[in-house]
DNA sequence: GAGCACTGC
């Protein structure tokens, strides 16, 4: 009975035709003992072992994780008393830090536990016991009985759904023969253009960029060679140029019809820009030889004797219907230098593709810094140099920049409390300070030969001459002002917080008037971005001041800068591996930044270029940022890699040219595993096949998904897909405190982050169906470009779902997959179903600010742009998130808060514990209920999830009135779900002001 | 009390 039990309860989606044995290894095994330990370990490890704790700190000789303060010290103490030999209980009464914890530990475990209650009154579990009992004997599916098929019968099923499916895809291209008509008229076609005037204009033109030198080289080596390392910086035309030198030269020897070019870039407005920049270099329109493909837009060239530019993810996607890229004869990869996940992912790809295509040409686009590692790793394929032309940019440093502003900067370090030079911090701080005199000492005495002032190397023998500082910013602008010819200042900072600050100081300092001054900020959640301002020249006697993040680096290219001053610091976001952790956190720019800031200035005439740096920093700062495949976490990558069959994750992603760290690939595949997407083999579960096509996360799939089946679809797409790309709100200046406002209105009492998502989408997608949408989205600080592509891509997830056959249309508001779109219960339990296991518990507010517990992380806090942050009582202590990240602190960026019944349903691995006391326990948590509420509740999951198996693998539309036994099954479940108990926790239940 | 930048038939 226990056996059969824990066997039919397995997880949500569970790949049933795992053996037994197998699948008790990996669930109660890996997996379990993982999250067990994560959450019951945490609180034991900072108090109840206390001596491992402690032996094993003084051997690294740190104090233990998680003190804080005080703490540390008395930890301290303890540890010198401890090493004469004192008895710690007896030497002065007071307990230790260990003794005092457990206790506390227990009190709050305890106090957690109660309020994790599963209730349900009688005459509601009457009612759905008497729904499930007039459909007893009924199957959700004819035919279907699950437990009768042996695995390889599972299986072949399963693989000939697999290949149905992939069947209904349709390559990109048709398969290529040779047309001689067609050679003969493009022949003719090109020789016809060379008399035409505009396009003579445009070869002259042409003519001029670098890369037209170095065209019959670029042919003869693509020609010779399978791959070929094309460098040269922005500007020299390589992009443009040489995969026009590709098809002319094919379609002068009069085999146009062989040529087929795939161009990628990592950008899409680079893709549309440069197709578009192409087609009139032909004089052409585009769809002509030159088109472009980017999700959800594409004007597509002619099938033969085309280039085509896409964005890397769109060459990834066809990869899965022409794995060997049959379709093409010419790979170009552009912007390899930048070394985003995608790039090196198709890198890698391409080079194992190549023994099997030997007549497919790769050509592969880097700018110079690191094109020689792209020729390395293509076991030393030819290189061609293209040089670039910008304008020559002159480069000061920070001492040049504190010579000409007369600026000096200030120590902190005899005002900082004396005692902070014990705490940890302090330590780390006077060992950082130690080392910045070491690198700074030779440098110093160099720049006083120079005879450079003394006040510049007193500021800058300071350590706080590397900190952010505005005023010195503020300076740097005045003194470009009051001194330089006219020219438009691009300030690079690292973040929101920095752009605000000195936008605030520049803008409110009399020195800069409105009429003689524009100043602007840009960042990608600021509404600016759409702003036309940017890009057009002042009147003249008005100097443009644009204050911007990164975003100026590549995406955006304002011309006519001539100055540009670059802080020298960037957010990045990375992921610690060993704490399963992501973050964004301000570091030092790679030296590639800075040069590409630097370049930012030279585009239209000569420019100046200030770092605030000093040259002896720069020395030290790394060449590139590390590649995004070791910044990043790799769920998605693995299964794209599972979908194009590329073997086991591990040995190939080893193969990439700088591979991610094995923990990493583990961290991944241990979630694929606890979402059910892989098996402890490896393989793509039928669940995971289906999350792999979806362009998106395997936790967004799983919830669009799950909310075809309860018909709930619209508003759970719109979650999904702003979750998936961008938060729609924008970040005005000035008026952060007004959008909270605005969008606690839009969650209706919610406290759930995501239905504000779905609100905005819906009401403007309202708005806009009358006109309205430009003044909806200007009252709620919505971005409508954001909006659009929202709406496109629900669009095209419905597409998705119903091409896999889970729902019958592809409007995502039709009637009859919308059946429950008002049952806000609903959308958060299916919201919970799909971003399980990021599950946090609040475990008590202090000072007003609320503070949760995770798996894995003891003390998480909600992000300030949460909604949560309003309400001062929760129905519930359960919170499902999708963003974790660490910047100030660990945030959790959103959150809805979800009742214990949809985790009992849509969590992993429900058991019912020790009957006698009518325990239902799933993973970590425990719900006490009464014996029939966990009855039934093991009866209606245990349908769920026999359900869900045959919907996964028997993909297929239901009309409700036709099936029964499924429409009762979902709406029982709705009817649990949407009733819960609905007593308020007060905040004050919380209150603790220890610690 | 705070939000680098990209991308997906």
């Amino acid at each position: 009975m226990h056996k059969s039990i824990k066997f039919i309860l397995n997880g949500l989606f569970c790949q049933i035709l795992v053996s037994q044995r197998g699948f008790y290894r990996s669930r109660g095994g890996r997996n379990r003992s993982r999250n067990a330990r994560a959450w019951h370990d945490t609180p034991e490890m900072a108090s109840g072992s206390t001596e491992s704790t402690e032996d094993r700190s003084q051997f690294r000789n740190r104090p233990p994780r998680g003190l804080r303060g005080r703490e540390i010290g008395i930890h301290y103490r303890n540890l010198s008393l401890r090493k004469r030999g004192v008895d710690l209980a007896r030497s002065d009464g007071s307990r230790e830090r260990g003794e005092r914890w457990p206790n506390r530990r227990q009190a709050e475990e305890e106090q957690l536990r109660k309020k994790l209650t599963v209730t349900l009154d009688q005459r509601r579990a009457e009612r759905i016991s008497a729904m499930l009992a007039e459909t007893e004997g009924q199957t959700v599916a004819a035919g279907f009985k699950y437990h009768e098929i042996g695995e390889s019968e599972f299986k072949r099923r399963f693989l000939q759904n697999l290949e149905g499916n992939l069947k209904g895809r349709s390559p990109p291209f048709e398969p290529m023969v040779q047309d001689i008509e067609l050679d003969d008229s493009l022949k003719l076609d090109l020789k016809r253009k060379q008399m035409d005037f505009r396009y003579i204009k445009m070869k002259q033109d042409r003519a001029k960029l670098p890369a037209a030198d170095k065209r019959a080289e670029v042919v003869d080596a693509v020609r010779e060679n399978q791959v070929v390392v094309i460098s040269g910086e922005t500007g020299c035309g390589k992009t443009t140029q040489v995969p026009q030198f590709i098809l002319d030269d094919a379609i002068e020897r009069g085999q146009g019809s062989l040529c087929r070019i795939i161009c990628t870039q990592p950008r899409r407005i680079s893709a549309v820009s440069i197709a578009q920049r192409v087609a009139e270099e032909r004089s052409e329109k585009l769809g002509k030889s030159v088109g472009y493909q980017i999700r959800l837009e594409c004007a597509l060239p002619r099938q033969q004797g085309c280039i085509l530019y896409c964005t890397t993810g769109i060459l990834l996607q066809f990869l899965q219907s022409d794995p060997n890229l049959k379709l093409t004869t010419h790979i170009v990869i552009d912007e390899i230098h930048e070394q985003d996940i995608l790039s090196d992912f198709i890198l890698t790809i391409v080079k194992d593709l190549l023994p099997r295509r030997p007549d497919l040409k790769v050509i592969l686009m880097s700018a110079t810094l690191n094109a020689e590692s792209f020729s390395k790793y293509y076991h030393n394929c030819p290189m061609i140099h293209i040089p670039g032309f910008t304008h020559p940019v002159t480069v000061y440093h920070l001492e040049d920049v504190l010579k000409f502003t007369d600026f000096k900067i200030e120590g902190k370090a005899n005002k900082r409390p004396i005692w902070t030079n014990y705490t940890r911090d302090g330590k780390e701080r006077k060992v950082a300070n130690m080392k910045y005199e070491e690198m700074m000492g030779p440098f110093l005495r160099h720049l006083k030969s120079k005879g450079y002032p003394e006040h510049v190397i007193q500021s800058l023998s300071l350590p706080e001459s590397e900190e952010m500082n505005m005023e010195l910013i503020t300076a740097l602008i005045r003194y470009i002002c009051q001194s330089q010819p006219e020219g438009a200042i691009l300030v690079f900072l690292p973040g929101w917080d920095q752009i605000s600050k000195l936008h605030k100081m520049v803008t409110e300092s009399s020195f800069f008037s409105k009429s003689n001054f524009l100043v602007l900020p840009l960042h990608s959640q600021m509404p600016t971005i759409n702003q036309k301002e940017i890009f057009l020249r002042p009147p003249t006697g008005v100097r443009k001041i644009i204050i911007a993040t990164n975003i100026a680096e590549t995406s955006i290219t304002i011309d006519d800068v001539v100055y540009v001053i670059d802080s020298g610091k960037i957010k990045m976001k990375n992921y610690n591996v060993e704490d399963n952790l992501q973050t964004l956190l301000p570091e030092w720019v790679s030296f590639a930044n800075a040069k590409q800031r630097r370049g930012r200035a030279g585009r239209v005439r000569p420019g100046v270029c200030y770092h605030l740096f000093s040259q002896r920093r720069e020395m030290e700062l790394a060449n590139y940022p590390i590649p995004e495949m070791l910044r990043s976490r790799l769920d998605e990558v693995i299964l794209q890699v599972k979908i194009l069959q590329l073997g086991k994750v591990k040995p190939f992603l080893a193969k990439v040219m700088q591979p991610p760290n094995p923990i990493a690939v583990e961290n991944a595949l241990q979630l694929l595993n606890v979402l059910n997407a892989l098996d402890e083999d490896e393989n793509l579960t039928p669940l995971g096949f289906h999350l792999a096509q979806l362009p998106m996360d395997p936790q967004l799939g799983k919830m669009i998904l799950m909310a075809s089946l309860f018909r709930c679809l619209d508003p759970v797409l719109s979650i999904a897909a702003s979750l998936s790309f961008k938060d729609p709100f924008n970040l005005p200046l000035g008026c952060e405190k007004k959008v909270d406002k605005q969008k606690f209105e839009l969650s209706r009492g919610q406290k759930s982050d995501h239905l504000v998502l779905s609100e905005a989408v819906r009401l403007w997608e309202q708005a806009d169906a009358t006109g309205d949408g430009g003044r909806f989205c200007w009252t709620n600080f919505l971005s409508s470009s954001i909006l659009v592509m929202i709406r496109r891509m629900k669009g095209q997830l419905a597409e998705h779902l119903m091409r896999m056959k889970f729902v019958d249309s592809t409007d995502p508001k039709d009637p009859n997959l919308n059946i429950n779109s008002k049952n806000y219960a609903l959308i958060k339990a299916v919201v919970c179903a799909g971003l399980y296991p990021n599950i946090a518990v609040l475990t008590k507010v202090r000072r007003e600010k609320k503070v949760l517990r995770t798996a894995t992380e003891r003390r998480v806090a909600l992000h300030p742009k949460s909604v949560n942050n309003f309400p001062e009582t929760f129905e519930s202590v359960l919170f499902v998130y999708h963003l974790k990240l660490k910047s100030a602190m660990v945030y959790l960026h959103d959150t809805s808060m979800v009742f214990p019944m949809p985790l009992l349903f849509f969590g992993s691995s429900l058991r019912q514990l020790r009957q006698e006391q009518t325990l239902v326990t799933m993973d970590q948590f425990e719900f006490r209920c009464s014996q029939q509420t966990a009855d039934l509740i093991m009866e209606l999951r245990r349908r769920l999830d026999s359900l869900l198996e045959y919907k996964i693998t028997h993909p297929h539309t239901t009309d409700w009135n036709s099936n029964l036994a499924e429409k009762s099954l979902i709406q029982a479940i709705v009817e649990l779900i949407s009733t819960e108990d609905k007593t308020p926790y007060c905040v004050s239940d919380f209150e603790d002001d220890s610690d």
